[in-house]
DNA sequence: CTTAGGG
DNA sequence: CCCTAAG
């Protein structure tokens, strides 16, 4: 199904804005009034259009007061700059490349470079996400909104864009003004916030759009971006660059947050204001801690009210948890949930607390995607909060989010009269992330334990899949109209959800699905940290909008994954229950087996597929002493029993965990103490090691001379 | 799934 | 920690 057509012919026509602002300006009106009859704009050409605002008005800082009515046209002219740049794929089709575009688009929108292989797509055809866009800004102006109208939401769906983009202070506040003029929402301060960052870098989308003033802001400001460098290209190839969208919904959340939930949650997010993330990680900043301080400029909550309530119900479910050292794991329950049942395969491995464990990211690998959890994912939900109320017009597509919510999208759609099918998806979520650090972590290593556990979610690569009526619609081929997703159809029925993305594996045994394959990451992975034995932070990030905690670099050691909550299945109801929102979506993370089965060899370069390396718990003195003592009990060679007497709890501590650093621990015990590393180990304990060691190992021989000797008699 | 060991 | 072979 084509989507949106039309969409193409402002492209060329705005084209590369050559000339400054008068010519720019002048044609911006003119397309902007055609757009306007013609219900083109996207959701993104606002975005575009306030970050261009903002750049205009740094540079000119004079004009920027009183004109707000004059400001509104030219942000409107501007989207519709951007959206001649912006590629427009008309066709739906699952092709990986136009999830790739899409992706692009998404992150990279304001990339001048961009623009060039922009064009190219828009000439061939329109990439369903922008469809998605500009359906729904089509739709606004249908309705003949006011631009302010439009401004906010356009504002509150690209949100997302402008929290990544970064912080910028003064000239966020004074665009926002202006374009909203007195309302003083919340909306519209996020939006020219984030319009800022954008210009900054990381809405390189918005540079594209703007082109000169994009490329303007960011000399000014940084340059970092990679955007500005210009291979467009380079972005969509880059699993990291996914990243950033993922990010962007988040923030989008965030911007939602930002009128409702305003509201404290957890400790640490509730202060949080933004998260930002720099787009300038393509290469692979993402990764972590690498560059920290580049990466994440500032964190700003982003929540959707779901999440919002799921926190809250965290928030009561999870506190402080001072604990005993073996014991003291928390669990977050909505991942187990989750992973649960899609890892079913692996639900027994341990049987006897199967229940409450945590998967090994390692083990999601090999969980299979096919598994036709179908819901598997987040889906997307529209926010109602999160649009002006109605703005939307006339119907508009439900959402739904998950509630671990790979993402979540609000999406509207609305038929348009030429049997086009428009969607609007929001944003996406980043998937909630636990996060548990001790309060006397410093702020630092909430940082960069946060920004790990972004990135291995987003690192993991993502899909896109439809749900229709609560169901997935896996056959890609199908077109629109046959699947039922149609201007005919209740629209409210259709949602989306990020996945996991098999990864391009998948092809042959999931490739009939309904995603389309998105750069992005793993869903799922939570972080979790516990702290040895004292208080810890348990927190849970949704999206982003949460801020976690952190812990200190050495401090790793105290991160633990959380697996027991004090109630980690109530936690997960509860998550669920915020989702009623959109019943018909439930979000379930798949990864597959499959695709490993099918490619393993070649697609890992990228890591999508694979479970990221489970991120380094260094064992606590307690956790030692409490293996020391199970060991000197049980002996070597009960790894499991081991496991089950003193870390039943510990569900990131597997018994192969336990086994390697009683390994260690042996090692440790007989280098000299310089020679040791990490946090020292009682000496006392050590000598513990050695004696148990030797006393097993006495005993294993023992054993094994016995059956020796006995078997022969037997035979004999 | 567990163990054991090498990497 | 990961991976794998072997039970």
């Amino acid at each position: 199904m084509v989507l949106q057509k039309r969409l193409d012919y402002s492209f060329y026509g705005y084209h590369v804005p050559t000339k400054r602002r008068a010519t720019r300006s002048a044609k911006r009106r003119a397309t902007f009034q055609r757009r306007l009859e013609d219900n083109q704009m996207c959701a993104f050409d606002l975005l575009a259009t306030i970050a261009d605002n903002l750049l205009q008005e740094k540079q000119n800082p004079t004009i920027s007061s009183d004109r707000s009515s004059e400001k509104d046209r030219d942000g409107f002219s501007k989207v519709e700059c951007q959206d001649a740049n912006k590629p427009f794929k008309t066709e739906l089709s699952d092709e990986a490349s136009c999830d790739r575009k899409c992706q692009h688009e998404f992150v990279r929108e304001g990339c001048p470079d961009a623009n060039k292989p922009f064009k190219a797509e828009l000439s061939d055809e329109g990439s369903s996400d922008r469809k998605c866009f500009s359906n729904i800004s089509s739709q606004l102006y249908n309705q003949n909104c006011c631009l302010k109208e439009l401004l906010q939401h356009e504002i509150d769906g690209h949100s997302c864009i402008a929290s990544i983009v970064t912080s910028s202070s003064c000239s966020e506040k004074i665009v926002a003004e202006r374009l909203v003029d007195g309302k003083g929402h919340n909306g519209v301060e996020n939006l020219a916030s984030k319009v800022e960052l954008g210009s900054s870098g990381c809405l390189e989308s918005s540079g594209c759009k703007l082109d000169g003033d994009v490329s303007k802001v960011k000399d000014g400001k940084v340059g970092k971006v990679p955007i500005d460098t210009g291979t467009g290209m380079c972005c969509f190839e880059d699993p990291l660059d996914e990243k950033p969208p993922a990010l962007i919904s988040s923030c989008g959340n965030a911007k939602m947050s930002g009128y409702d939930d305003s509201k404290p949650q957890s400790s640490l997010s509730k202060g949080c204001d933004n998260v930002l993330v720099d787009s300038r990680d393509d290469d692979e900043n993402f990764s972590g801690y690498a560059h920290p301080s580049t990466k994440i400029n500032s964190f700003k909550q982003i929540t959707c009210i779901d999440d919002r309530k799921i926190k809250k119900t965290l928030d009561s479910k999870y506190h402080k948890v001072s604990q005993e050292s073996k014991h003291d794991i928390l669990s977050n329950s909505v991942l187990d949930g989750n992973l649960k049942s899609v890892y079913s395969s692996r639900k027994n491995y341990y049987k006897s607390q199967r229940s409450q464990m945590c998967i090994p990211f390692k083990k999601r690998k090999l969980f299979n995607c096919s598994s036709s959890d179908t819901n598997s994912n987040g889906y997307i939900r529209s926010d109602d909060t999160c649009y002006s109320p109605k703005n939307d017009t006339n119907q508009s597509v439900s959402c739904s989010s998950s509630d671990h919510g790979t993402s979540s999208l609000g999406h509207s759609a609305l038929r348009s009269r030429d049997s086009h099918v428009k969607l609007r998806i929001k944003s996406f979520r980043v998937p909630e992330l636990f996060i548990e650090i001790p309060e006397t972590a410093t702020v630092g290593s909430l940082k960069r334990t946060v920004m790990e556990a972004v990135t291995a979610v987003l690192g993991g690569g993502l899909r896109v899949g439809v749900i229709l009526h609560g169901k997935k619609v896996r056959d890609d081929s199908k077109t629109l109209l046959q699947t039922g997703i149609s201007h005919d159809n209740h629209l409210d029925a259709l949602g989306f959800a990020l996945e996991p993305n098999c990864s391009q594996n998948r092809s042959s045994a999931c490739a009939t699905t309904d995603s389309l394959c998105v750069p992005g990451a793993d869903m799922h992975q939570p972080l979790i940290g516990y702290p040895s034995s004292r208080a810890a932070i348990h927190q849970r990030i949704q999206g982003f909008s949460n801020m976690l905690a952190e812990h200190q670099a050495t401090g790793l050691g105290n991160l633990v994954e959380s697996d027991h909550d004090s109630a980690p299945s109530p936690i997960n109801t509860s998550g669920e229950k915020n989702l009623t929102d959109s019943k018909e979506l439930i979000t379930v993370p798949e990864m597959g087996m499959e695709a490993l089965a099918v490619l393993p060899v070649h697609q890992k370069s990228k890591r999508t597929e694979i479970a990221p390396r489970r991120i380094r718990r260094p064992f606590s003195v307690a956790e030692v002493e409490a293996l020391v003592q199970a060991v000197e009990k049980l002996g070597t060679g009960r790894w499991r029993d081991v496991k089950l007497h003193a870390f039943d709890n510990a569900k990131h501590r597997t018994y192969v965990d336990l086994k390697d650093k009683w390994k260690t621990l042996v090692h440790t015990a007989r280098i000299s103490p310089q020679q040791r590393r990490g946090e020292p180990v009682p000496q006392e304990l050590l000598d513990r090691v050695l004696t148990a060691h030797a006393y097993w190992s006495q005993q294993q021989t023992k054993q094994q001379l016995k059956h020796h000797s006995t078997k022969p008699c037997l035979l004999l």
